[in-house]
RNA sequence: GGCGGCGUAGCUCAGCGGUAGAGCAGGCGGCUCAUAAUCGCCGGGUCACAGGUUCGAAUCCUGUCGCCGCCA
């Protein structure tokens, strides 16, 4: 690990702003990007950590409709529902933003123009429903009809819900309004903008030749593959709408930005939104700019095209800003062995176990299970395990053992180690090394191997208890007591710098409790953003302040501590079977 | 139909060219500081199947079977 101090840039795919989000989000992407972020903060690198929720695009508009308000009322319902998860399971975001703003605004129809200036965007007619009732053009999802196919009646102009095919809108039979229920369509010539992505195959391709020996495998070679192909196609970036961002072209300006073009570019806008707000006008340089900058996208699976092939392209048309160096896409989690589903109910919303549960066994068991390599399943039962076998019994057991015996025996205080003998410094010496060891496989976003190999030190500490047993030697050799609790104390004191960035809270709690002072999960706000006409919730974070660096560090004998309290709480296991009967109730009545 | 992934101990999974690994579950033992936590030991696998490459394959190649994605 070089001292080198990098400017990163962590991203996180911007979430729909149209329901809660649940563990499946989490684990495919926010907690990821947190952990990695939050290691990188401690390492002194200069990180800043972005995202924001996606506000246009059919899912809220669709969503509107059902419940009868503006999409402008969906949104501001579930933004600030969405910081509010941020806060409790402690995701870091340095700017939590999202996209109806008039910066956000300004900077897609900038991408648009300078696109549209060097001739990467060119102008095509295609052929859409046209209800004659609304005087509209219906968007794939406001058409419905029986499917070609399947002769399924209730197809969707994008997909068909029973046969599962991609349709073209067009192809229906029997079409009918999604707005007016009427059947008063006919097909006509709509003209459009697309990305000329043929043109960008080329340079793209030049691109992933170049220093991606550290992508996962997966992510390269579907991309190499898409590229390889040299069979990129012009792609829609407008649409017959009247929720998004306006189209900046006289004539034009009724259709608006397909969602897929401007949300990724938020990365960018979102970085500029940080710099004006923090007073710091030419900041967003240092991530945008500078050559050695590096930039993380953590994404679900369902995302690798828009961000190894779309968003490199649309930066390599509109010039002068860094590609991508790593896009870390996980793969799925189920949930009892069925898909997560929000139209189907089955799912576990973040907020709502939040209710019943502390933040940090979450991110525990999310993090260990992780979906690196694989779709993974997580069930209830093994969440319990993984707190009370693990969580619990491992770390925070060790945690509570020498805090309360050093409390007990040395009135309070670190005590004065003796000589050190061959036991005591190999144990030393493992937890210096963790740092190394952990740091590397964080850098290679490898987090479940990293919190592995975290919880593997804990269990040498254990092992280092047992085997010494201050409990025999305080009663005859006090000072050889006072050397293995001291030992102890700085194990426990670099595990808690080694969780912190795994498990923020109770790293926390610890930190005091060993009697330090200070905040070493960094603080978060929200802050109202006014501009000229828009306002907008924002959430924030102030790293800098934090009193810890990813180093071994040594707990100062003489220290006071603070009375300790167990870091974590044992599960009954009863409460695996009923979460699961909650969820399958709720599931239910969905069926019904 | 095309592309890709997976199939390793009862369970969940790691290993991805050099004498089969971890956690949990099961059995035995040590300890009693600690949230009946911890630590040690034991049993248990023809690494889906069949060929091939290699001095040597769970690991590379080919095929078969079984799951699962993505695309058409």
């Amino acid at each position: 690990m070089s001292d080198e101090r990098l400017n990163i840039l962590v991203t996180t795919a911007w979430p729909y702003c149209n329901g809660d989000l649940h563990i499946g989000h989490i684990a495919g992407a926010y907690l990821g990007a947190d952990i990695f972020a939050r290691y990188q903060r401690l390492r002194g690198h200069n990180v800043l950590m972005i995202s924001g929720s996606d506000t246009h695009g059919t899912p809220i508009t669709v969503r509107a409709e059902e419940e009868g308000i503006t999409p402008r009322e969906v949104v501001d319902r579930y933004h600030p529902r969405i910081i509010r998860l941020w806060q409790e399971l402690g995701i870091s975001f340095d700017l939590y933003t999202e996209t109806d703003t008039e910066n956000h605004w300004r900077v897609s129809q900038d991408f648009f123009l300078t696109h549209l200036q060097k001739g990467y965007i060119y102008k095509d007619t295609m052929r859409q429903w046209f209800c004659l009732t609304d005087q509209q053009f219906l968007a794939d999802r406001y058409v419905e009809g029986t499917c070609p196919y399947c002769g399924f009646p209730e197809a969707r102009g994008d997909q068909c819900d029973n046969c599962g095919r991609i349709l073209d809108a067009i192809e229906l039979k029997s079409p009918r309004c999604r707005i007016c229920g009427g059947t008063a369509l006919e097909i006509r010539d709509t003209e459009h903008f697309f990305l000329d992505l043929a043109k960008l195959n080329a340079p793209l391709l030049a691109w992933i030749q170049e220093d991606k020996e550290h992508w996962r495998p997966k992510v390269l070679n579907y991309t190499r593959a898409q590229l390889e192909s040299g069979e990129l196609r012009g792609r829609p970036i407008t649409r017959d709408i009247a929720w998004g961002i306006t189209v900046p072209v006289s004539g034009y300006e009724h259709k608006r930005i397909y969602v897929w073009y401007e949300a990724v570019i938020g990365y960018y806008s979102a970085t500029l939104e940080w710099s004006e707000i923090t007073g710091q006008p030419e900041a967003w340089k240092q991530w945008w700019q500078d050559p050695a900058a590096r930039t993380y996208y953590f994404i679900g699976k369902d995302n690798i095209p828009f961000h190894t092939i779309i968003w490199p392209g649309m930066l390599i048309g509109y010039g002068g800003l860094n590609l991508p160096y790593d896009v870390p896409a996980n793969e799925y989690l189920n949930v009892e062995g069925r898909q997560l589903s929000k139209s189907r109910r089955w799912v576990i919303e973040v907020l709502d176990v939040l209710e019943r549960y502390d933040p940090d066994p979450w991110r525990y068991t999310l993090t260990a299970i992780m979906p690196e390599t694989a779709d993974v399943n997580f069930t209830w039962e093994e969440f319990v395990r993984r707190n009370n076998d693990e969580l619990v019994a491992t770390w925070g057991n060790l945690a509570h053992r020498v805090l309360s015996f050093t409390y007990k025996h040395f009135d309070g205080t670190v005590p004065r180690p003796g000589p050190l003998d061959d036991q005591d410094q190999a144990l030393l010496e493992a937890s210096a090394e963790a740092f190394d060891k952990v740091g590397r496989l964080i850098d290679a976003v490898q987090l479940r191997a990293a919190l592995r190999e975290v919880r593997t030190l804990a269990e040498q500490a254990n092992k280092y208890l047992n085997e010494k047993e201050p409990w025999k030697q305080i009663k005859h050799d006090r000072d050889a007591a006072a050397t293995t609790m001291y030992v102890a104390l700085q194990v426990v004191d670099r595990l808690k710098v080694l969780f912190a960035p795994f498990l923020p809270f109770s790293s926390q709690r610890l930190h005091e409790y060993l009697g330090y002072e200070g905040n070493i999960m960094g603080r978060q706000w929200t802050e109202e953003i006014q501009e000229t006409q828009k306002r907008h919730l924002v959430l924030r974070y102030d790293g800098s302040d934090i009193p810890i660096r990813w180093e071994p560090g040594t707990l100062p004998p003489g220290q006071k501590l603070r009375p300790p309290q167990p870091l974590f709480r044992k599960l009954d296991p009863a409460v695996a079977e009923e979460e699961v009967e909650r969820m399958l109730r709720q599931a239910e009545q969905v069926e019904a």
